[in-house]
DNA sequence: ACTGAAATTGTGCGAAC
DNA sequence: GTTCGCACAATTTCAGT
């Protein structure tokens, strides 16, 4: 029930690096009819396997060019302001994505924005506002090597 | 030709939050027809503000549960060797993102992998092996805060 | 679980304003 | 740049095996 076989697994794997590809396509593809496939794919999707749908935009192109990587030690440990460091970056939203870190550094969060005047702001008047912050240390990216969606497996 | 009006934008807006919202549904939340914005998601294709159209997979129930960050700096920084790096980090199936760094580190990767295991296999047989690395070192992620695919623009 | 087919809905495109 | 309408294709459901 919660277990995929191969036909699964080929059918996650068309998904995720084209989410546009038709139930007949990856049936043809796995000498299928579409019914079983198509059932397939509402179950992947109802169990959770596949979380969302979504479009990948340019971010150059939206104006959104420059990522910076932002590492962020608390002052405190404890509980309460974790958890509200945590709610805080939710509503932020210039944070791409926010992890809660092993190591020296507890918070590592990806930013994307328009311009490093735009950062400025971001950290003076946004991220730096948040209690207990301690160290923020703020690293920028030169060039995107790669970056993919899809996990191989 | 390369700008966006507000109509785009909220194209693009419902697009990377659901890939699957209907041409007519976009079009009856603008109070359009479907043939503009038929023809307005196809220019955005073209244009390349949409890159592709992807699903979003649970990492955890495909088994890839756990999420690495690895700090590299190479030892020598000549452009063959960056380049040579580049273009092996590439064909790492672990490698979700690689990043070119200004600061101290040269090159940032998130890396989503089963086990520690599997991790420890990972740069012991396969990232020590690329010439030229000097320092490297791993953070690990205990808990994703926020991860978000759509821009806020 | 898979097949095949029917009903419904969405896509893609031409003509016209 | 938008509307309308039509032919085609895809989705969704369901009886049958």
């Amino acid at each position: 029930m919660e277990t995929l076989d191969e036909i699964d697994k080929t059918i996650l794997r068309m998904l995720q690096h084209d989410a546009k590809v038709t139930t007949k396509e990856i049936a043809n593809h796995l000498g299928l009819t579409i019914s079983p496939v198509y059932e397939r794919i509402r179950r992947l999707e109802s169990v959770g396997f596949i979380k969302q749908y979504v479009a990948v935009l340019d971010k150059s192109l939206i104006d959104k060019p420059i990522t910076t990587f932002c590492q962020v030690s608390m002052r405190y440990h404890n509980e309460a302001f974790i958890e509200k460091f945590e709610q805080e970056v939710q509503e932020l939203e210039e944070v791409q994505e926010c992890y809660h870190m092993g190591g020296q550094v507890d918070f590592l969060l990806k930013i994307n924005i328009r311009s490093l005047d735009e950062y400025h702001d971001f950290v003076k008047y946004k991220l730096s506002k948040i209690d207990n912050i301690g160290v923020l240390n703020s690293t920028f990216v030169l060039k995107e090597i790669k970056h993919t969606i899809a996990y191989h497996f």
